[in-house]
RNA sequence: GGUCCCAUCGACUAAUGGUUAGGUCAUCAGCCUUUCACGCUGGUAAUAGGGGUUCAAAUCCCCUUGGGAUCACCA
C-alpha cells in the first residue's frame, strides 16, 4: 500500500510552529516512504475564517521547504482540495449514515441544547447531548422527522454513537481505548449545511485514500468518533499517529502570548528556514541523540514515526538560537549574501556587489545573532564612520598616538599588496621598530577605520575594505578628530 | 469534575533488563586573544515517590503524585 498523508489546516490565522512540526512530519514520513504528502485546507467553520489565511499558510510551509504533491494550488486527481468546494460530497455520504441508522437528525434549538447541558449539570453528569430527551429522529419517530424536513425546518445531522468500547492502535502510543459512553452524539452536519470537522476529515481521508493519519495530539480525544465513523461506512482506517505536543515554558500548550509561535515571526525575527525546520524536527522525534544539525534530506532520509516521543516537548528558544548560529557559520557565504541583499537594499545600501558583501559576512557573521544584524553591527563596512566611540578613545590614545598614527599611515601608503597579512607584517614591524606593543596602535587604528570597539580582525577588516579606503579613513581622522 | 495521554539533568533528548545513566543547549570555571565574538578544556546537574516481578529495573506490572489534552452546530 503507498503511503499518502495529509496536513489539513484550517485557514483561520498563521502557521503555528506546532502546526510547522505537523506538516513537517507528514512530509518526512512521505518523503522517506516514498509517498504523497497532500495539502488540503479544512474551511468548515465559516465563522472563523480569515481572508488570505490559506496562502498565507502555504508560503510560510514553502519558505521552511515543504512542498506538496497535491494541493489546491497544485492540483491532484483527489480533489478539490478545499473542504467548502466539496460539500455536496459530504451530504451524499452522511445519507449512508442516515439510512443504515448510524446517524440520526436533530432539530433542536440552540437554547434547547443549553438548557439541556444546564440540567445535565445541576443533576452532576457529563453536559453531553442527552439523545432520549432531545427533539430528534429517534425520540419523534421518521414520520414526523419526514414532517418537519418537509416543512424546511432546521436541522443537524448527530451521530449515534453506540455504547460500546471503541477501540483503536496509534503507531506512537500503542492501544487505546475510550467507551462510548463517555463520547458525545457529535454533530455531524451542521445547520448550516456545512459538515463538522469530524465528518469532513473522515470522508476525505477516505476518499484521498489517505494511509496514515499524522496530527496533534489534542485529536487523540476525538479519535474514537472517527473510527466510529469509518464503522459505520464500513471503511478501513488509516493509521493514526497523535503527535506529542509542543509546550510553553509551563508546560502548557504552546500558544501566543508566551513569546512568538507563528512561523511569519520566526522568519522576521530573521531565522534561517534551515535551523527552524532542523530545530523544529528534533523537538519529539531523535533518530541518534549525538547529533543535533540535519539538512532537510537527512532528516528525510533517517525520519520513523516509531522513534517519535510521547511526552511534549517545551519549546525552548535558546537551542533554536543556537542552532540559528551553526547555520550562520555553516550555510555558505555567497549563499547568504543573496539572502542579506534585500536587507541591504531596504536600508539603501544596494550598492555593493555579492562577492563584497559575502566578504562581509565571513568577517562578521560569528559576532551576530541574526544575519540581518550585519548592515547595522558593521555599518562601517558600507559607509565611513561618523561618530567614533569616546570611551574607546579614551582607554587607548596618549600623547604620542597622533604622530604615531601619521607614521602608519604613511607605511599603509607604501605598501603594494594590501593583504591581512601584509598588513599584519607592516604594522608588527613599525610598532616593534618603535619599543611598543601591538596594543598601543591596534586600538587606535580601529577606532579611525571603524569606530566602534568591536569588530572582526583589524587586518582582515582592512583588507576587505581595501587600501584606498582605509587611506581614505586614515586622512579624514586624522584631519578632523584628532 | 468525567475521559484520555504523559513522566530521565533547568530545556531538547540517548540508553528498548546488565552503562561510573551518555550527548546537545543553557549555566559555571579556566584557556585562547587585537576589541567584540568564535573556539577549546573542564565542572555542576536527572531516572517524581512507593510497592512488586527478576540474579539484575530508568527500562516490565500496580498504586500514588504531578503535568497535559479534551469534553461545541471550532478545528
Amino acid at each position: 500500500m503507498s503511503v499518502r498523508v495529509r496536513f489539513a489546516p484550517s485557514p483561520t490565522g498563521s502557521l503555528h510552529i506546532g502546526g510547522l512540526r505537523t506538516a513537517l512530519y507528514n512530509y518526512l514520513f512521505a518523503k522517506h516512504n516514498n509517498g504523497a504528502c497532500i495539502l488540503r485546507i479544512e474551511d468548515t467553520d465559516r465563522t472563523r475564517l480569515v481572508a488570505d489565511a490559506a496562502e498565507n499558510l502555504i508560503s510560510s510551509l514553502k519558505w521552511a521547504g515543504i512542498e506538496f504533491d497535491e494541493s489546491p494550488v497544485a492540483g491532484g486527481e483527489f480533489g478539490p482540495y478545499v473542504q467548502s468546494e466539496r460539500l455536496d460530497i459530504y451530504k451524499k455520504y452522511v445519507q449512508i449514515l442516515l439510512e443504515n441508522r448510524t446517524a440520526y437528525y436533530a432539530f433542536d434549538t440552540s437554547e434547547e441544547i443549553e438548557a439541556m447541558r444546564a440540567r445535565l449539570k445541576e443533576a452532576g453528569a457529563d453536559p453531553k447531548y442527552d439523545r432520549n430527551s432531545m427533539r430528534n429522529q429517534l425520540t419523534i419517530g421518521d414520520e414526523e422527522t419526514n414532517k418537519l424536513l418537509a416543512l424546511n425546518t432546521p436541522y443537524v445531522i448527530r451521530l449515534a454513537v453506540p455504547d460500546k468500547e471503541v477501540k483503536f492502535t496509534d503507531i506512537i502510543r500503542g492501544e487505546v481505548i475510550i467507551h462510548g459512553r463517555d463520547i458525545d452524539d457529535q454533530v455531524l452536519l451542521k445547520s448550516d449545511g456545512f459538515p463538522t470537522y469530524h465528518l469532513a476529515n473522515v470522508l476525505d481521508d477516505y476518499l484521498m485514500k489517505i494511509s496514515h493519519v499524522i496530527r496533534g495530539e489534542e485529536w487523540l480525544p476525538s479519535t474514537p468518533k472517527h473510527v466510529l465513523l469509518y464503522e459505520a461506512f464500513g471503511w478501513e482506517m488509516p493509521q493514526f499517529a497523535h503527535l506529542p505536543l509542543l509546550l510553553n515554558p509551563d508546560k502548557s500548550k504552546l500558544s501566543k502570548r508566551q513569546g512568538s509561535v507563528s512561523v511569519e515571526e520566526f522568519i522576521f525575527e530573521g531565522y534561517f528556514r534551515e535551523a527552524l525546520v532542523n530545530f523544529v524536527a528534533l523537538l519529539g522525534w531523535n533518530p541518534t541523540a549525538d547529533r543535533e544539525i540535519f539538512s532537510m534530506q537527512e532528516l528525510i532520509d533517517s525520519f520513523n514515526l516509531e522513534k517519535v516521543n510521547k511526552g511534549g516537548a517545551v519549546f525552548d528558544k535558546t537551542k533554536l538560537e543556537w542552532m540559528n548560529f551553526q547555520y550562520m557559520k555553516s550555510i555558505d557565504e555567497n549563499e547568504l549574501a543573496v539572502r542579506l541583499m534585500p536587507t541591504l537594499e531596504q536600508k539603501g545600501y544596494n550598492y555593493f556587489d555579492i562577492t563584497y558583501i559575502s566578504k562581509v559576512i565571513v568577517l562578521l557573521r560569528e559576532r551576530v545573532k541574526f544575519l540581518h544584524e550585519i548592515p547595522d553591527f558593521g555599518s562601517y563596512m558600507f559607509s565611513a564612520p561618523k561618530e567614533f566611540d569616546s570611551d574607546y578613545k579614551n582607554k587607548y590614545w596618549t600623547d604620542d598616538t597622533q604622530v604615531l598614527l601619521q607614521g602608519l599611515l604613511a607605511e599603509y601608503k607604501s605598501m603594494n599588496e594590501f593583504s591581512h597579512d601584509s598588513i599584519n607584517e607592516v604594522t608588527k614591524k613599525y610598532v616593534e621598530d618603535k619599543g611598543l606593543k601591538l596594543k598601543q596602535i591596534i586600538h587606535p587604528v580601529r577606532l579611525i577605520i571603524t569606530g566602534v570597539s568591536a569588530g572582526a580582525g583589524m587586518f582582515e577588516t582592512m583588507e576587505v575594505l581595501g587600501k584606498d579606503e582605509c587611506i581614505k579613513r586614515f586622512e579624514y581622522f586624522l584631519e578632523h578628530h584628532s
